[in-house]
RNA sequence: CGCGGGGUGGAGCAGUUGGCAGCUCGUUGGGCUCAUAACCCAAAGGUCGCAAGUUCGAGUCUUGCCCCCGCAACCA
């Protein structure tokens, strides 16, 4: 019976340090998994590493390393930084375990007794030296992309899957399932740059290497690399396998992440894949964008690489999360800037939200000795507006993260912060306390601890630290007061108390010194 | 005529069903003093790429053109 929520995000390809791009997936995922919990779902959040083909088999060599070996140390290395990103996936799949490979070798036997998958003939443009095929698009000059030789016209034996035979049923998923791809333009763009031409079969083995899972009964040809990658979604729920039952709680997926780059695979070959196997297609696909440098792509010969270690060590974790959610579109490129870094994180983190509760901190210390007033009503117009905005930016706030617009849910809450700072100039608290008005002033205080105790729910999939962090120091400890049904009430805070001094949670950067210090990160 | 995305005040962007052009940052002026030279208010600043069309009315629909950026098939 299906009673998780399954999100997955790509398996990455370890053929050189995780980068900041890598980091945004998963970030992703993460913060979906951490909402869709808080909405009372059982979450289950798989990633992993894609770990066979040439380019592993090459880079291994070079350091030195048997394919295994290098594959087994940069799982390690992906594992640490999502530990150091606090990343809560429950399972990490590498291609190369045995529980993947051997369920893929079953998949592909199916596929080939289905008559899915035929034998024929692979033709492309061979780099002798490089060993690897390339397609005419691909070349440079005429030329290999990566050394600059000629390259040869070569024909291999090869395995093939029959993707024209699903062509009509993708189509016709598309059209009654509007939900699948997200955004929606994408879906476009597979039809007319792909399928509306006429969808060619894919070729799904490789005799010109080795590291791979071998084809079952044919051992000179490897399953190449869509076939493998492709199904780590399914094997890693134990999927054909002794023991399915994870599989049948999860499967399918919820909602699957991949950038761009792998959009076709995602969106054309997967779902036939799937259909081929007779299992249901993932209810959402999202495809986002890249994080892009203000000279265009990431690249070590510019000098502008940044990989999410430098932010986090020096800006810490929820900062860095902040900026890549709020950042990116999703739908859209975004753009890295160690400006844009530094200024959402003085204007946003400092000014607006970690101002707001140092100042609110320090009024209820001020004024009542840090004991949070009760709750007294809307006892004028300004405490009902405040309400009521509070109420629209929260109802905002979740059709936006519904809709998978993570950037746009952030901007909701950070109305919400704005609209509680002005609250704070509209009662002038300290006028309040001079003229001795002390129901206003209660009610005042209680109802900017209120905002704030929300606000920080609505921050918990984002920010999950600083979340814990503002209701530490608002002295709110009773769990009811921490869940999202607790955002319906304004009147549940009794007997908090806030800390005595409150440390600001986000500290003003100086602008030119941190724009120089990142930059001189990315050029090393 | 390959496909897709985009061209909106100095910068970066919103603008779902056509109805007085909004947000953030920056600039200028003001307010406040609880808070981190923060916070709040106000003002200046836009031929909404160009041209034509539909309409009482178009950033929003149609057509043509110009410019920028991706993708174009087995490259993760």
């Amino acid at each position: 019976m299906k009673n998780k929520f399954y999100i997955t995000t790509p398996i990455y390809y370890p053929s050189g340090k995780f980068h900041i791009g890598t980091a945004y997936t998963t970030v992703l995922a993460d913060t979906l998994k951490r909402y869709y919990t808080l909405r009372g779902n059982d979450c289950y959040l798989l990633t992993g590493t894609d770990e066979h083909g040439q380019k592993i088999e090459q880079v291994a060599e070079k350091n030195g390393m048997t394919p295994k070996e290098y594959v087994d140390f940069m799982a390690e290395e992906a594992k640490k930084l999502w530990k150091k990103m606090d990343i809560q996936y429950d399972d990490y799949i590498q291609t190369t375990e045995s529980r993947h490979m051997q369920i893929v070798q079953k998949i592909f036997k199916k596929f080939q007794e289905q008559g899915d998958i035929y034998k024929g003939v692979y033709e492309g443009l061979y780099c002798v030296p490089c060993e690897t095929y390339f397609t005419e698009t691909q070349l440079v000059d005429g030329k290999c992309p990566d050394c600059g030789r000629e390259v040869v016209k070569m024909k291999e034996e090869a395995y093939f899957f029959n993707m024209k035979k699903y062509v009509d049923r993708l189509l016709k998923y598309y059209d009654e399932h509007p939900d699948f791809i997200k955004p929606e333009f994408r879906k476009n763009e597979m039809i007319n740059n792909f399928i509306k031409p006429g969808l060619e079969d894919l070729c799904v083995t490789r005799t010109s290497f080795d590291w791979g899972i071998k084809v079952p009964g044919d051992e000179k040809h490897v399953i190449y690399v869509w076939l493998d990658a492709l199904t780590n979604y399914l094997t890693a729920l134990g999927y054909l396998s002794d023991d399915d039952t994870l599989f049948k709680e999860c499967w399918p997926a919820d909602i699957q992440i991949v950038g761009k780059d792998i959009a076709r695979f995602h969106l054309i070959y997967w779902p036939i894949f799937l259909m081929a196997l007779d299992l249901p297609l993932p209810k959402t696909i999202l495809v986002h964008n890249w994080i892009m440098m203000k000279d265009g792509k990431m690249s070590k010969s510019k000098g502008n690489v940044i990989y999410p270690e430098t932010l986090i060590d020096r800006y810490g974790l929820d900062a860095t999360r902040y900026f890549l959610l709020r950042e990116m579109p999703v739908a859209q490129d975004g753009y890295f800037s160690p400006e844009a870094f530094v200024e959402r994180y003085n204007f946003d983190l400092c000014n607006d939200l970690s101002n707001l509760l140092n100042r609110t901190v320090s009024m209820v210390n001020k004024y009542f000795e840090g004991k949070v007033p009760e709750y007294r009503g809307k006892i004028n117009e300004v405490d009902e507006d405040l309400e009521k905005a509070c109420d629209v930016q929260i109802e905002k706030f979740e059709k936006a993260i519904s809709d998978l617009e993570i950037s746009s849910s952030l901007q909701e809450i950070w109305t919400l912060i704005s609209r509680t700072n002005k609250y704070i100039d509209e009662t002038s608290p300290w006028a309040l306390a001079k003229e001795e008005r002390k129901e206003e002033l209660e009610s005042c205080m209680y109802h900017l601890i209120e905002n704030l105790r929300k606000i920080s729910i609505c921050l918990i999939p984002f920010m999950p630290e600083t979340s814990k962090n503002i209701l530490n120091q608002i002295g709110i400890k009773d769990e009811n007061l921490k869940t999202w049904d607790s955002l319906k009430s304004y009147d549940s805070i009794k007997d908090a108390k806030v800390i005595e001094k409150g440390e600001p949670i986000f500290m003003r950067l100086k602008l030119e010194e941190e724009v120089e210090y990142i930059k001189q990160e990315m050029k090393k």
